[in-house]
DNA sequence: ATGGTAGGGCACCTA
């Protein structure tokens, strides 16, 4: 089973490089972030045309994740105990014998701004709820945009960085916290390096000169470690035409 | 410290 996940900065303007790139890499699944999309306008026919059915969790202008899978994914969940939240933000499916979590995680914008301390709130709910949902679905794979480099490694200019939003300590603690529950970043079992980023800011031609962070992530549950055949981002479709500043990352099971 | 770009939607907000 091949797993992808993509933030996608609105589905209605990405959906012609989402099909392209979905017919070229063939995944079974794609989790989608930022669709930007309610759900009364999501394109489930041009997407069933290109072979996949979809789950969704959508409102209008902002947030809004998808699943997208071959076969139709099941025990649907969009809403989490102990948040309440407008935000559309979390979508758990069951693909197969994979249980899924795709996730668009706060911004945050500032470390100290209010939308901080709502990330590091929502960072810890989500926490919870993975703990249950590790118990239940040993089979569990956690993707999504994490608006959270992870270490050093993950950001082009650690210094000029520092302790910035999506580096801060509390962030990075956070994101341990939820590795904690026995969940393995996969693009780490295979690279070590630093300079490997999903994400490029659109300004100051940042994917040209590299100068990105890796913020999207896949994260699988100790079962399905030794499952792991290959991790990988691929920058295809950020050199296209009106990119997304995000690009897809992917896994490789044996399942 | 600021602003650069992109998307949504039409004045700014979010990233």
């Amino acid at each position: 089973m091949k797993i992808a996940s993509w933030n996608v900065n609105s589905l209605k303007v990405r959906l012609p490089q989402l099909t392209e790139w979905a017919a070229e890499a063939k995944p079974d699944v794609i989790a989608l972030q930022e669709t930007k999309l309610e759900d009364a306008k999501f394109p489930v026919d041009e997407l069933a045309a290109a072979g996949y059915r979809a789950v969704y969790s959508g409102q209008k202008t902002y947030n809004g994740v998808a699943i997208l899978a071959r076969e139709e994914p099941a025990d649907v969940v969009t809403d989490i105990p102990g948040l309440d939240d407008p935000q559309r933000r979390i979508l758990a499916a069951t693909v197969g014998s994979v249980r899924l979590v795709d996730l668009y995680v706060v911004n945050g914008k500032a470390v100290g701004d209010e939308k901080y301390a709502y990330k590091l709130d929502w960072l810890a709910k989500v926490r919870d709820f993975l703990e249950e949902e590790h118990k239940r679905h040993p089979h569990l794979v956690v993707l999504g945009d994490f608006n959270i480099a992870p270490d050093d490694r993950d950001v082009y200019d650690p210094v000029a960085w520092g302790e910035d939003v999506l580096c801060s300590p509390p962030e990075r603690d956070a994101l341990k916290a939820i590795t904690a529950l026995g969940l393995h970043d996969s693009f780490r079992l295979f690279e070590q390096d630093g300079g490997h980023f999903s994400w490029w800011d659109y300004r100051q031609a940042a994917f040209r000169r590299n100068m990105g962070l890796r913020i999207d992530l896949i994260l699988v549950g100790d079962a399905l470690k030794q499952a792991v055949k290959a991790a990988a981002i691929d920058r295809t479709p950020r050199r296209w035409e009106r990119p997304s500043d995000h690009t897809p990352v992917t896994l490789d099971l044996d399942i």
